[in-house]
DNA sequence: ATGGCTGGCGACGCCAGA
């Protein structure tokens, strides 16, 4: 009888890739991700330290850009098959903030939705747009035959259960009815969104910023997400998140969020 | 109600993050 095999799906915002390295190599030795989603690169296509994460034991596919934004997707003894590497709807929209690839069986979307603030202004105006964008993309991968999963930093905190504080954050672009209501709407096409449906009632944050020391008192916000397609979500196993990452010294302001999923196939 | 911290850039302060 075979044996299930289980696979580990991971999203990382790293805020600089080649200032987190040792935290990233770090991890990535600790936990062993069969796939990892990267935002916040903040390094041109040339300055990607592709070599240091081979030796890892990862393939790599990325998207870089001067100073900001900037994805990748690793496959753990794999390298990625890249389907996509922008959004669809917007030909003059230039941020790198999107990539996808078949990794380990699995459609993988790496997402870097933008933040959005100051609100309102221009800035929230490109966050709604590229949500929507988001939507309709999502919408032709939702109902696939095969497993997709959409990982990643979202800017969204979903509901008042994923803030330590909602009243500290109510200008905030996050928190917004608009920015809420888009991610509700995503949702809706049929993705689970996994670390909420493992943790339920309970509380679980994925970004804590550098203020009055928010990471060691655990008052985060939960806006990194896995969002799985129906085929994916029949075989989610379990989530978590990497806290011990935020706790570093020199750490990223998020820590990775996981699932466990039964390998396709 | 506000400011507090951090990285990248490129030359000490500014922008952007969330």
């Amino acid at each position: 009888m075979a044996r299930k095999k289980t696979l580990k799906l991971a999203t990382f915002n790293v805020n600089g890739v080649n200032t987190r390295l040792p935290n990233l190599l770090e991890w990535l030795d600790a936990e062993k991700p069969d796939v990892v989603a990267l935002q916040e690169l903040k390094a041109t296509d040339q300055a990607f330290p592709a070599q240091a994460i081979e030796k890892a034991g990862y393939g790599a596919v990325w998207q870089g850009q001067p100073s900001w934004n900037g994805v990748a997707l690793l496959g753990r003894g794999t390298v990625p098959i890249e389907s996509r590497r922008r959004l669809p709807g917007d030909a003059a929209d230039t941020q790198s903030r999107y990539l996808e690839a078949a990794v380990h069986g699995i459609v993988v979307a790496a997402i870097y939705l933008p933040n959005g603030n100051p609100q309102p202004g221009p800035k929230f105006d490109y966050k709604l747009e590229w949500m929507e964008r988001l939507a309709r993309h999502a919408r032709t991968l939702v109902g696939l035959p095969h497993p997709v999963a959409l990982i990643g930093d979202f800017n969204v905190i979903p509901t008042d259960d994923d803030v330590y504080d909602p009243r500290s954050w109510r200008k905030d672009a996050l928190i917004q009815p608009q920015s809420r209501q888009a991610y509700a709407r995503l949702l809706g096409q049929g993705w689970t969104d996994a670390l909420r449906e493992v943790f339920g009632e309970e509380r679980i944050y994925t970004f804590w910023d550098y203020f009055r020391q928010h990471a060691e008192r655990d008052r985060g916000l939960r806006i990194d997400h896995l969002l799985l397609n129906p085929v994916l979500a029949k075989g989610l196993e379990g989530a978590g998140v990497d806290r011990w990452v935020r706790l570093r010294e020199k750490a990223s302001d998020h820590a990775p969020a996981w699932v466990t999923v039964s390998a396709p196939g």
